[in-house]
DNA sequence: GCCTTAAGGTCTGGTATCGAACCTTATCGG
DNA sequence: CCGATAAGGTTCGATACCAGACCTTAAGGC
């Protein structure tokens, strides 16, 4: 019986490290250029495009002027940003995606990576659901049409990567949950990572092209378990061919 | 068509805003003290344990040694903790439960808590189906069990909370997914929050009780679908009360 | 009864970040 | 053509936080 005991008290030690999880992830800066280049590399902001004024910027980060100007001095350095100054100036993105790819190592542990897949299976499919329950206002189905349409005519895979991040968004976007948004958020933002470290078939673009179509069928119907049920598979398709290639 | 434009426009926006999120919560120093506290009213560390050594809390909370202090003093003023010097000694908790309750007002906006229903009723039952898929060590059995026990055994509505809480981030530590069990107890902080601003009966205990029960039951059988579903019920069923009463 | 050790307590220098004011540049409207 | 305005650029003091060395207290072991 102490073995069992011993046992449920490791497990509770447990559960204090995970509500004492570390608080802060590393110097603001760097987050900071880490977020900026994320968006800008899953296209939130396309390439030519000016990003909002420093000050916005920083309120939204939650961060002052000076350290997001670091961060943006930084991406300028890198060649990801030129600037302008003046009235109808800002920082405007000079984006050129590297369609060859693969040559990018993963910075992240693996674990951490084999982490949000299983945790992509769960927030996903929920966010799918919740979209399908709700009813949806004029521009929110605008919206979940026009991510489809881009995701299914893109051109090239940086660009379907690019596209399929920002469908998903979309459709998380729908629950309107902050919690939920940030959770898909995160997840897509490493599964971007992962998807660009490994050769992707156009069978698999195929096969995803259909499961998109119905998830969005779904979603519109508001036939809430389908659209959970189909991006469940989406999600295990992807976490297969991920976890064999990685 | 230029509305329908405008309104994709709009919805990419908030694209923006949901990538572009606030990083840094707050001062280091009182994000230790919120998240030591929660960790005391979950009955993490319970009335006259002794918490970890400053010089590991800190490391876990990847905070320094001195703003971890300064969040112990803090508690300690607040007549949360004593600390002791010497060896043996440490910070042991001094907790007592205001079971009288409902006189604390809640500090959170309101659709901070919606959002957190809405957040929960996906990661939980999600946690629920992973863990039924996975097989479980002897150990994790066991804490699955105890945590069952603990909580049905519970006297005291305060107490029940405490229970109540540490069962459902036993679930989610079965999955072994860090982001999942940290979505969890996010969800499970804010749930406590309200649940001690509110009245609650004693059937609803009750009916939780046999909801718990069945959850494990499916758990342990293996069965994910079933798991999902009642700890889908569950949810729900937590979410009319609390949307209810306030 | 000493010595080791495991804790908390204290001090110090360094740095990241903040914030807020102010300057400079460029565009737009009258 | 010239002011208003909307951007980026600069500077500076205040402060939160960190990293580490060191001191003090109390228990345990030989």
């Amino acid at each position: 019986m102490a073995e069992t005991d011993d046992a449920v008290v490791d497990a509770q030690d447990d559960l204090a490290a995970a509500v004492l999880r570390p608080l802060r992830a590393h110097h603001a800066f760097e987050s900071c250029v880490e977020m900026l280049a994320t968006s800008i590399r899953l296209g939130i902001y396309p390439d030519g495009s000016t990003l909002p004024p420093e000050r916005e910027l920083a309120e939204r980060m939650g961060v002052s002027r000076s350290t997001l100007r670091e961060a943006i001095g930084a991406l300028r350095d890198a060649g990801l940003l030129t600037t302008r100054r003046g009235r109808g100036g800002g920082s405007v993105v000079e984006f050129h995606p590297v369609e060859p790819g693969a040559s990018t190592t993963l910075e992240r542990p693996r674990e951490e990576l084999l982490d949000a897949l299983e945790f992509r299976r769960i927030v996903e499919p929920g966010a799918a659901h919740a979209a399908a329950t709700r009813t949806l206002s004029a521009s929110q189905i605008e919206l979940l049409q026009a991510s489809l349409e881009r995701v299914s005519s893109a051109a090239g895979k940086a660009v379907h990567r690019q596209a399929d991040a920002q469908f998903h968004l979309a459709i998380a976007s729908l629950s309107e949950s902050p919690l939920l948004i940030d959770a898909v958020t995160n997840v897509q933002v490493r599964l971007h990572e992962m998807l660009g470290a490994i050769p992707v078939l156009d069978r698999n673009i195929d096969h995803s092209r259909q499961q998109h179509a119905a998830i969005v069928e779904a979603i519109l119907a508001g036939d809430a378990t389908k659209a959970r049920r189909v991006m469940e598979s989406h999600c295990d398709d992807t976490a297969a061919l991920l976890r064999g290639l990685m």
